[in-house]
DNA sequence: ACATAATTCAACCGAATGGTTCAATATCAT
DNA sequence: ATGATATTGAACCATTCGGTTGAATTATGT
């Protein structure tokens, strides 16, 4: 289950966890638009744009057809759709483990307060006495 | 549909842009581990798998319980969920886009076509002049 | 009490990011 | 030919990233 690196998810993920490339993406997804046309509603320089669509092109997000002095871009869905699927997959299994483990530690701790019934007192199992994380 | 900053977006995809980041979370998928278990299969140190997991944290997609000096780490599928979502929304807006896209272009080619036959020679339009991308 | 174990903190390093500015290149329009 | 337009290249800058090492902190076992 635990496959070996691909370069591609390194490539997609990172292109996508930028803010300013993903509203590229939805720009592009009205129709193709040339660096120029995608710069204008950002508040940086064109060649900033020009970068960030490289770096989409090397995800192979996005695709350019050169037209003179004019570069055309449109989307390329086929990465994206390998990317949804990687995350699709893993969000199921990784739900599916979690009913798992829920189900399990259930039952624990059903036989735990079993026990300690029958012992009586002290209650609290290490579990139960964990201070739960996210802190921040 | 373009939506405003998330930056909870960011933090996700960037997160599982790294390899060794996603291979953690596989492992999480095993059930709750601590930064020591963890960091075993890896050939980096300690500090650099307590570096991620706390990427992996600050991202959502994982989170902690404190039991005495052992950090015990598990899955939280929220913000998976969330981006998964994001990607699947995105994927399926872009593919019906890009096949209207297909459509229409085809359309305007066959008019194109008639058009050039009906003045004869220079059939070639400017879009069929693209030198088509994805050069490197 | 004391050594050991689990983890973080702090400082550092080299490479990558996201941005800038100022050319350079190539194409189009006149 | 000349000038404007579309885009990239190159150099630079500050910040972040992924990694290291070494010390500090806290908890455990004996």
């Amino acid at each position: 289950m635990v496959q070996y690196h691909r370069p591609e998810l390194d490539r997609v993920f990172g292109a996508v966890a930028d803010p300013t490339r993903r509203a590229i993406l939805d720009a592009l997804a009205r129709g193709p638009a040339r660096i120029t046309d995608l710069a204008r509603p950002f508040p940086v320089s064109l060649n900033a744009i020009s970068k960030h669509v490289k770096i989409l092109e090397r995800a192979g997000l996005v695709a350019r057809d050169v037209v003179g002095r004019e570069h055309y871009c449109r989307l390329e869905t086929e990465r994206l759709r390998e990317a949804a699927a990687w995350l699709e997959r893993h969000k199921a299994f990784w739900e599916s483990r979690l009913d798992a483990l829920a189900r399990h530690v259930t039952k624990r701790r059903q036989a735990e307060r079993r026990a300690a019934v029958r012992r009586r007192g002290d209650a609290g199992a290490a579990h139960a006495r964990a201070r739960t994380g996210a802190s921040r």
